[in-house]
DNA sequence: GATGAATGAGAATTCATTCAT
DNA sequence: AATGAATGAATTCTCATTCAT
């Protein structure tokens, strides 16, 4: 693609015009809001401020608008940048990644994004797994290589970081994640993540630290 | 009421008829498959083996039997019994409990049922508190209330122990559960699961054994 | 028909038996209520007291048990006696009359029939002609006949007493039965009825008395 | 706003879009032939050459749009212009209105609507209500209106014009509307009309006249 | 005869999608 | 490109009716 072309004769070869933005944010809000079933294409289409039909000239249906939804989540969760200097030791490191990363699972739009997708993994698996892939497993892997690079620093004695760095962020969302998402306790408060996490690098750095 | 009973004078009536559990059975596959948005009363009655009409005969409505259903796991779920023996150590009851938990989260059926829930939870906060708590709360309960006896026992020693079984329950979880929710990955096999929950008791007991 | 029969072997056969009576019961308080599509047969089976099936038993149909209500309610309807003794003077039997007669019309129960009956007219013609028959023009030759009693009698001097019977009838209803039909205004109280009758009466005995 | 406005927005912004009135047109007919219950969405679409979907584009549910139809046929009978001219004499002026009023009320659409609403008064007493007020106490109320004039002109000597008036109206269906309403008779012919009404307006002067 | 369980046809309503303009 | 009108298939739910016991 070269770097000016001509005005656009379709929406649709314009892969990020204006018009599909705005579509993007309208559905966005109401997908995560209520569900790929509970949402309906009228209601993106006021959401968005654009006319049912506008929605079809830029989807092909309200799977695909569904999917860029998903496919968008994933970029932006995807990058959500962790300082994870390899320099930096593990206690400072571990800790400040876990409360970043538990306000990131449990700010109202990731929780919403992550439970919305789940909801539908049975019957869109494609769109399950690339969303795990690039979100969840993403974090595994960034959280595995700084592991990696504290393994060489003699800080730590890891045989499988990948599994490890899984083991932290699980233990990090203990008694937070899941009533959240179940809706049996609020959000948590700062003090609840402090507590938790603090806990989380204790275990880990225990179990880990030579 | 003697030991048998007449035949029943009314379905509704009749807490456990054989039609009211030949419709759950039905209506219970259907559900965990498909969601509550994605299941239809006419998929159900067809899978149940029954007309529509009858469906209305024993519930409701489709959020009556779908609360019904849920009840029902919660039950199913909730009773799940571990060998949480107080005078047995940690490592071999904690890995024998840890495996026994991801094979429960990690069955088609487990799973299923926790998605689902998870899913509707922000429609209906109750469905889920009450699920929430009937099954993971409660799992972690059993956990702590071990722990409390293993601490008393001078085995371990842990401040708030029901984060710790929490924390020990989550990194159970480790490269299994989300992968497995989120269709990322098939169903965990045996040794997949021996290595995680072994790894996660070694981590477990690294930090709070005396 | 003689006078002793032995014991029914069908219901049917027996034009008036108890459970046929406590259907009809309960049938005429739902139908006279709810009007004909209004009225399920469940609520008639509960509000008779007896089962669904049972209702089949006596009546082949909705529609035949509707039938049945109807005429019952002409004959009941139909047999008001109202004091039109010839030799009664004009003022006072009128007078009477036609207060028995607006009270007939706009008790509950009164109105109701007629509403019913009326409601139903279009897709019933035969349900509808034969009501009016049986109640209302019977109530007109009732009158026309004290009224052809009173010209006999030299008190009175009218070419077509039935006409004469129904333009007095319908002006003893003005401002009273049309609003409680419609719902427009409440049952009409005692002292309502005693002026509009009473002015009937007037305007009549000013137009045929001799 | 000018004259003539540009293409409608949106079917329901534009009050009486060609379709709007199609769906007005056959439900129209269908509520009126088959009542409230017995008229189906399905029934009135076909009846509109519409889909049953537009039919919820234009109204928000099958009351909604019942109730439009009650409305229409209220601003439709309740404009009915009758000659009531206060200069006129009274046997002129009544003879007509009350040959007039018969024919509006006996029509077949207009017996059909004043049934329609009866029928259902029970369950929508407002429906009811605004009906009896904007048609028929509205036509009363001309008609009292009148007789004030001519009581003014001293032809007649009337204490409570109001109910005089309902009283002459009345007395002209006599023998001819509720037959007709309850499908006894067919729609009266001109003759019967001018013989009933005729007698009416004879029995009402005698009475009010000076 | 009486019942209650079961049914299936049909009701109102919603909504993803299409299409002429 | 953008719209909004229109659709019709699918959904939930009701109810008159049947039938084995």
């Amino acid at each position: 693609m070269v770097a000016s072309h001509p005005a656009p004769l379709s929406p649709v070869g314009e892969e990020d015009s204006a018009k599909r933005r705005q579509i993007l944010d309208g559905a966005r809000k109401v997908f995560l809001d209520l569900g790929f079933d509970g949402a309906s294409m009228g209601e993106i289409a006021r959401a968005a401020g654009v006319s049912k039909g506008t929605l079809y000239v830029y989807f092909t249906d309200k799977s695909a608008l569904f999917e860029s939804i998903v496919e968008q989540e994933k970029l932006e969760q995807g990058k959500a940048v962790f300082n994870l200097d390899p320099e930096r030791d593990a206690v400072t490191t571990l800790g400040e990644f876990g409360r970043a990363y538990i306000q990131l699972l449990c700010r109202p739009g990731g929780g919403s994004a992550i439970r919305t997708v789940m909801a539908i993994a049975e019957r869109m698996p494609d769109v399950g797994k690339r969303f795990y892939e690039a979100v969840l497993a993403h974090a595994i892997r960034q959280v595995a290589t700084y592991l990696d690079a504290r393994v060489a620093a003699k800080e730590l004695e890891i045989k499988d970081t990948e599994l490890a760095a899984a083991q932290f962020m699980m233990s990090c969302q203990a008694t937070l994640f899941q009533p959240f998402i179940f809706q049996a306790k609020p959000t948590p408060t700062r003090a609840e993540i402090d507590k938790v996490v603090d806990s989380a690098v204790r275990m880990f750095l225990a179990a880990y630290r030579i």
